[in-house]
RNA sequence: GGCGCCAUCGCCAAGUGGUAAGGCAGAGGCCUGCAAAGCCUUUAUUCCCCGGUUCGAAUCCGGGUGGCGCCUCCA
């Protein structure tokens, strides 16, 4: 975890040990467009920072808010000629949608900015009323000269980003460093009623209002991608710790970003590929299993090799889980290698997983742990098919157990064993007319086997391959694996 | 210009003072009619370069080189 405050990189584990609540919060997405993998990443990055907190016993309360009225959006919706409120629902939905797919659980709270817009009013005033923030014909700025330690959690100075101010400030402020926290609307545009009349919230000064109203301040964790520290986060530092004279957040902990040819994804670039169009060529546990495959703070680059290899990777699970349930159980003690090897399993690769975890939540790691347990395990199938060719119900269960639990981390692996058949399912729909053909297929082929009639196997195998299958010959018979296509 | 991050096997990637995890690809073996899947073995005396600190450094410090980020909207 990372601590920008003071330094510290890692949560102390008295704070677990005291158990108190912890709240946290990411800063959302403004809703104006689709959702690309820079933003998969952050939420599956804290998605699975939750997820482990709760594992670990913190009581959490997970705040993710939606920045639902800003410039962007009512640009957007000019250009679009789409009513600004109506394109902020869409995207909204069309955030949910996506992150659902991705397996992102849902937040405590979901805010929007426009459903607190008495609390930004209040907020924005009352720094007003203390002195950090002045009016100019309805437009309200913090005075960032005001509050001293402004720069602190970017290790920014001031003076130094004065020198090097862009052009084209606006006139009005008193210093360039000052930011809107309320902005008077033109014609056209949405407004709010305000004690400096009609207008709308500056864009940093939502999130601090909403954390503010419902988890109060100090936040145990704050959030978002490295992009955000500043300004975004820098200001609501500012303008919370102004208001309330209380620290902002305890922790922050920012994720870093998606690369395209070592090159930040990003709209202005043009470089970004959104959640959806990866959905079509992968599956979202893949895209998960890419997303983690890498450290949080790490950049990670994206490209289609990266993706086939996590595809590579994943599979690799689902032919164990897939190996284990087509195995058939008996009831009966574990035998010396299952035993021995669920012991292994629980008691030296689960607690280095959770040691990765719990190292700045270092999923890289822990999944480089999850895969030696791929060995141990195949090797008591191997054992197990050369003679009964059967398994003790109670190791099927330890394993499905195992899987299940770090699964409940990781966002896939969530159901266990029966994942494996599932992923290689040949179709959902059962009456998929090229599925059944490539089963016809395989039962001919299953017979020219037993007959020895090798050229007339490896002929059908070959139609089957044209299907889009791979076969593979298994003790309990032929299985057929749909082969992805781009 | 200011501030900051990164550089580990062909590729991806852990590792923040104690003697280089893991995966992909590659090689060999086993299994298989051949495959697929799987198992076993194997692949960095070395961590961008040069100095320094230390009994000891990929890990700390200084200086280079290369890449990237923020400073304007951005996860």
């Amino acid at each position: 975890m990372e601590d920008l405050l003071n330094g510290t990189s890692c949560l102390q584990h008295t704070d677990r040990k005291e158990g108190g609540v912890q709240t946290s919060q990411s800063s959302g997405v403004t809703v104006y467009d689709y959702c690309h993998i820079g933003h998969a990443r952050a939420a599956v990055a804290f998605d699975v920072i939750v997820r482990y907190l709760r594992f670990s016993g913190y009581d959490v309360t997970y705040v993710r808010n939606y920045t639902d009225i800003d410039d962007k959006i009512i640009a957007r919706s000019n250009e679009e000629g789409v009513h600004w409120k109506d394109l902020a629902e869409k995207f909204i939905e069309v955030h949910d949608v996506d992150m659902e797919a991705l397996g992102i659980q849902r937040a405590d709270m979901e805010p929007r900015a426009t459903e607190h817009m008495e609390d930004i009013i209040r907020l924005v005033k009352s720094l007003e009323d203390k002195g950090y923030a002045y009016n100019v014909d309805g437009d309200v700025y913090f005075e960032v000269a005001k509050f001293k330690p402004y720069g602190k959690l970017s290790g920014r100075n001031p003076e130094d980003m004065r020198a090097g101010a862009r052009v084209g400030v606006d006139e009005r402020k008193k210093d360039p460093l000052d930011f809107a926290l309320w902005k008077s609307s033109k014609e056209g545009e949405p407004w709010w009623d305000s004690p400096w009349g009609r207008g709308r919230p500056g864009w940093h000064i939502e999130c601090s209002a909403m954390s503010g109203a419902l988890l109060g301040q100090p936040l145990d964790i704050h959030g978002g991608g490295k992009d955000l520290i500043f300004p975004h986060h820098e200001n609501e530092v500012a303008q919370s710790e102004a208001e309330a004279d209380l620290d902002f957040a305890k922790y922050w902990i920012h994720n870093g970003f998606v690369n395209v040819d070592s090159e930040k994804m990003s709209k202005s670039l043009g470089n970004f590929f959104t959640i959806r169009e990866v959905l079509e060529r992968y599956r979202p546990e893949i895209i998960r299993f890419f997303l983690l495959s890498t450290h949080y703070r790490s950049p990670l680059d994206f490209s289609d090799q990266a993706l086939e290899e996590a595809r590579v990777r994943y599979e690799r699970f689902m032919n164990l889980f897939s190996r284990v349930c087509r195995t058939e159980t008996e009831s009966r003690q574990m035998n010396e290698s299952e035993s021995e090897s669920l012991q292994t399993v629980l008691e030296e690769m689960e607690p280095a997983f959770i040691n990765a975890m719990d190292d700045d939540f270092n999923t890289a790691a822990a999944l480089g742990h999850l895969f030696s347990t791929l060995g141990t395990l195949n090797g008591v199938l191997d054992g197990v098919e050369a003679v009964t060719g059967k398994v003790s119900g109670h190791w099927k269960a330890g394993v499905d157990g195992f899987f299940k639990s770090v699964g409940g981390i990781l966002g896939f692996f969530e159901n266990g064993l029966r994942e494996g058949p599932a992923y290689f399912a040949v179709s959902t729909t059962g009456d998929d007319e090229g599925e059944r053909k490539a089963r016809a297929l395989a039962e001919d082929r299953a017979e020219a086997r037993k007959r020895k009639d090798w050229n007339r196997a490896d002929e059908l195998r070959d139609q089957i391959i044209e299907m889009g299958y791979s076969v593979q010959d298994t003790p309990q018979g032929p299985i057929l694996i749909p082969v992805k296509q781009d």
